[in-house]
DNA sequence: TGGGTCATGTAACCTGTTACATGATTAG
DNA sequence: CTAATCATGTAACAGGTTACATGACCCA
């Protein structure tokens, strides 16, 4: 997945490690957290696939830097994946499988949970307010600028998802504070 | 994550991989999808690390059958578990990923791959619709049945998430549509 | 002189996925 | 007879996480 979310970037325009972590931390990370260990060795994996090149830059003072481009059979593979399958959600939701036995735990605890889980959306959703103009910066490398509104499907996206998740929050906070007073 | 699932399960009564699951299969599939490989592998480790026992059981014709049963160094884990760290939302959502580079391909393709998601989710919510008396059936085994309640929330959650997707496709759809007469 | 940014990675580990493998019972 | 269900796993692989490691430059 990683692998060709970076062949998706050096489609737009030849970049080292350091700069597809940059572009991962401002404009993808709040759907994709990409580690830079891992961004190595992926770039590794797509020049032994052939479908990125490395050349060495050097620099003055500076260790070399090794920009990536990518190449006909990446650009190829980069169609290739879009294509393939249908969309598909992943089923792996790790909150709920906290909720799921939260039932151990004491209904008090459980309330502040969800308001704490709350707090975190809002959060993020702040944080989400600072992607566009990153989005609107980096679209300058973009052929047809048109491209970038697929990005703003994606921000779109994590602010409906953090709504419905203060909304859910609150639900389950109303039923854990509506049986309070009952007999257990 | 599946290994805490899998305690927690165990909580509630002693099973073997195989009645394991089938549970995640009619009542947790929808945010965690368990292969029976890893579920036996994580049974060994939880006897490893001494959080169950396992007992072999002899059957008529058929050959033994394993059954875990949580230890009390079990259960006090999965409490440290239930308490440990606050709500944290995954930053994974593979199909951002692809949603993000889909300014690669036509436009007519992108819609109909938003509209598939609509499918996709339509399906999934009537999927949904049969969790809940699994989750009934299964809450005979409970010390106390109003822990069910937390089942019910992820249902919720399941409904909701879906009900969000949907929306959000709708509203990619209508972008895309709009801008179709547009000079590109 | 000390912290932030640029710049690159390795190694070990954990966890999830895919493929393969076996064999008995039971219901249609 | 044959397909589904019960019941158990192994092996190899893929991909994400954590920890560790290095070194120079630049700004305060």
């Amino acid at each position: 997945m990683l692998k060709h979310g970076i062949l998706g970037l050096l489609s737009y325009k030849e970049m080292t490690g350091y700069e597809i972590m940059l572009v991962f931390r401002d404009s993808l990370r709040f759907f994709w957290n990409a580690h830079t260990s891992q961004i190595y060795r992926e770039l590794q994996a797509l020049e032994e696939k052939g479908w990125a090149e490395k050349t060495p830059v050097p620099q003055q003072g500076k260790p070399d830097k090794n920009l990536y481009a990518i190449s006909p059979k990446g650009r190829k593979e980069l169609l290739r994946w879009l294509s393939e399958g249908g969309p598909e959600l992943e089923a792996r939701v790790p909150i709920l499988m906290k909720v799921f036995f939260l039932g151990e735990r004491g209904r008090e605890e459980n309330i502040r949970y969800f308001m704490a889980l709350q707090e975190y959306c809002r959060i993020f959703l702040e944080a989400l307010d600072q992607v566009p103009a990153h989005i609107e910066a980096y679209s300058a490398y973009l052929d047809n600028p048109e491209k970038a509104v697929y990005w703003q499907m994606t921000v779109d996206y994590g602010r409906k998802n953090m709504q419905m998740h203060i909304q859910w929050a609150q639900s389950c906070i109303d039923k854990l504070e509506s049986g309070k007073g009952e007999v257990v």
